[in-house]
DNA sequence: AAAAATATGTAGACCGATCTATTAAGGATT
DNA sequence: AATCCTTAATAGATCGGTCTACATATTTTT
């Protein structure tokens, strides 16, 4: 693939990434991703043989992929693993503020809105949620209880955030945080 | 409202729900619930001249009520807080593996599909999700963090039956009861 | 009680807009 | 020359919504 093409592609998803986080998967019309990435219609279907099911299904995978990062990171910087759920909870909490309550979970629309209708985006959407809860499982290895602390804590934060994006607020988040000492005790 | 007219309004409202549950507000198509609900067009904007916004509203505010019902029940034959929100996520997990994976959160999906761009549909949504908080905050009524608490267990909830959603498996919703006692102790 | 008038509700054809997807041809890049 | 990618016209289906005509109740008038 060539530099040009591989632009081109980028784009598509960046524009299917963006709507799809705000309106879902049949809230995001291929129209608008064509006229928001300025890439034409044939250009989506070169680089998106499988059509609309696969350009929102990587665009899934990738905002997985960059939760994964910053999960990484804080991995590295966080001392103990409330200060590591803190970091995430602060750092989801900024992205869906400073979007204008517009950017929660990358994947919590499409995950319902075709959980039990579409099984190549029920697949991507699972392996998504199981890569995260993959991650925060080593964050907290040892405890006893890790597989459900951290099938938990996915769960606490996906409902805050779902919460904190109805209300328009961040109060939900700052709940949550307040209570998730007593899990980690 | 004569009797027959109550009961298209009804059956219009029962179609609605159980499409917009499954595929959201942007997956469910008029053209569906009326072939669905065997009432013809005219008379769905006869009886919902606001069209699908007011229809999708009026369905998710009488979901909302369901639940409450459902609370209300669950508050008089439950001993404790936590038998309560035990008995709740056991309901939830038979509604959701009854339908097939089909039927979680009756108001999640259209919640995050409109928070950013419907006000109708946000505020309708922003209200059940209040109701059932105001719920759950008197159950837990004397603890000094009854507020916190009540919008964790919420949160806690709505995520829960997300992850069994999407993972199509009660796991996420038998590990968040196992945890629930750490927050209720 | 019969007839007329008024609500109430049903029925479906129809509208323009938008949806996803296909196609055939041409331009760019290597 | 050969591969890679873009361009734009087009297809057929479906979208939410409007409209007019009709049927059925309910109330008012005589």
């Amino acid at each position: 693939m060539g530099q040009k093409g591989a632009e081109t592609r980028d784009r598509l998803l960046d524009a299917t990434q963006e709507s799809v986080e705000a309106a879902g998967y049949f809230g995001t019309g291929l129209n608008q991703v064509i006229t928001a990435s300025g890439a034409p219609r044939g250009s989506l279907y070169f680089h998106f043989p499988g059509g609309k099911d696969q350009l929102v299904a990587e665009s899934i995978r990738r905002a997985g992929r960059a939760i994964d990062d910053v999960m990484g990171g804080l991995a590295n910087s966080s001392a103990s693993a409330a200060e590591f759920v803190d970091g995430m909870l602060r750092h989801l909490g900024d992205r869906l503020e400073e979007s204008g309550w517009r950017k929660g979970c990358p994947v919590a629309t499409v995950a319902l809105e075709t959980a039990a209708t579409n099984d190549l985006l029920q697949e991507a959407c699972s392996e998504v949620y199981g890569s995260w809860e993959a991650a925060l499982r080593t964050q907290l290895a040892g405890r006893p209880d890790a597989d459900d602390l951290a099938v938990t804590i996915l769960a606490l934060t996906e409902g805050a955030l779902l919460l904190a994006r109805v209300h328009r607020g961040r109060g939900p988040l700052d709940s949550v945080a307040r209570q998730i000492g007593a899990l980690l005790r």
